[in-house]
DNA sequence: CGTGAGATTGACTATATTCAACCCTAGTGG
DNA sequence: CCACTAGGGTTGAATATAGTCAATCTCACG
């Protein structure tokens, strides 16, 4: 995946406008955050910020995916959440943070500095609250993962994973059947999903030889059957929300 | 549900006043919000919400502990979060929780009517503000929770609840050592740490003959060595913050 | 065409679970 | 006041699931 440091783009026209932290502005707030953004572009890989860095800014996911990474002294790591376009990066009002943010893959951020930002937010209400909406989703999806990590096996954590990956990542086709492309490596998804790497990979090959998933490439995934991979997720009640 | 109406208590004189949603209120916004306050009490083990049921209040733990609990179609259940005295229970803007709360031990809750709550939170910017930090604070300890969930060892994860529970619950003394009161049974603190029951009994008593704890009765524990639980918690470099 | 990182697969092991027996104690009723 | 009971807790033995260690495979890339 070939990165473009990408022009500037006008808020108008900006993908992940309807959705990320500015989904609430109007016209005017939109000039105003317009003339203190700039765009960042990461290699796949790349640290974002370490722990206990100093947060100097605070971003949008435009294109790529990001990790939040957290890892104890001998070297044991989980991985505490995905950044997926749209999303955002960065607390308001904390210039800390306890994990560390990496680069799963090549990545545009939309970036604010952190103090103009946030004295911008003081100004507007819209953004508070959209801020406000996203700490709660955030806080959403990692008791979801808490249920994951505590309770589901490892049939049941992968699919999952990928369960997830087929609502919030952009999908391709192949004929009707959607193709999942992983933003993660095998020991990346097993920092996810608290297991091992070769666990990950035992489940990813049950899952091929049972017909549920047809793997492309090691990075490419197409799922032949979204029933049997719901099914396997432990997910059936609710995971059903597909849309 | 047996209910206990306690006689009102002036916000000036609430235990949990410096802590809780209304820290940042000065006397006039604490008069508002006296006006729209109420107690409610619990047993334990009362229901408090299921999941899906519209929040009709929004609530401050006053005392005793409560637990939000996720649960599979077949019954395994992951408790995904304790709220203790000054924590808040409800989400501004959303009338709806996916997980049940239950009363853990006895408990009191300082009840706002959610409607009247939410409007009066859009003209007080300060209790808007503390919403957004405890959010965070809650977003950072489902976090720290993740990596015990999926990183950490049977001992580990025991060990860190107890020393969880020395830095956030009520302590009494023997001598000078922290006595531990538990406010969950076995299978409680199982599903608090992705466990059975008969696992947390195993560590806890492999904590009792190592010499660093000692149990009192099956809900008092004394903490002989409170190094020694750290170390054993697995969080040697951060959790020495204990203030 | 050779190389090496990432991925898969296999064999063995360890940790936590399961199933079951037994213990303890707070609360009940005779 | 004491004996009994039931629910919660502990302990043990057998088992299962995921982890570890190691060999091999694959494929993107030089």
């Amino acid at each position: 995946m070939n990165l473009i440091l990408p022009e500037r783009v006008k808020c108008n026209e900006c993908p992940i406008r309807h959705r990320a932290v500015c989904s609430k502005c109007d016209d005017q707030e939109l000039a105003e955050l317009e003339k203190i953004k700039s765009y960042r572009s990461y290699k796949a890989g790349d640290p974002i910020f370490w722990r206990y860095d100093e947060m100097t800014f605070v971003a949008s996911v435009v294109y790529g995916v990001a990790s939040l990474n957290k890892t104890l002294e001998d070297g044991r790591t989980q991985t505490v959440g995905l950044l997926f376009p749209s999303d955002f990066m960065g607390r308001p009002g904390r210039q800390q943070i306890d994990f560390d943010v990496k680069a799963a893959t090549d990545l545009t951020l939309c970036c604010f500095d952190r103090k103009k930002f946030e004295a911008i937010v003081d100004e507007m209400p819209h953004i508070a609250q959209r801020l406000m909406e996203i700490a709660l989703d955030e806080l959403d999806a990692a008791r979801e993962w808490m249920m994951l990590l505590g309770r589901k096996t490892a049939m049941e954590k992968t699919a999952s994973f990928l369960e997830i990956l087929l609502r919030r990542s952009t999908l391709t086709l192949n004929g009707s059947e959607p193709v999942i492309s992983l933003p993660l490596n095998r020991e990346e998804i097993a920092n996810y999903l608290g297991l091992t790497l070769e666990t990950v990979s035992r489940q990813l090959s049950k899952l091929k030889t049972d017909g549920v998933i047809q793997m492309e490439s090691r990075r490419e995934i197409v799922v032949k059957d979204v029933g049997g991979l719901i099914s396997a997720s432990g997910n059936d009640a609710d995971g059903a929300i597909l849309s």
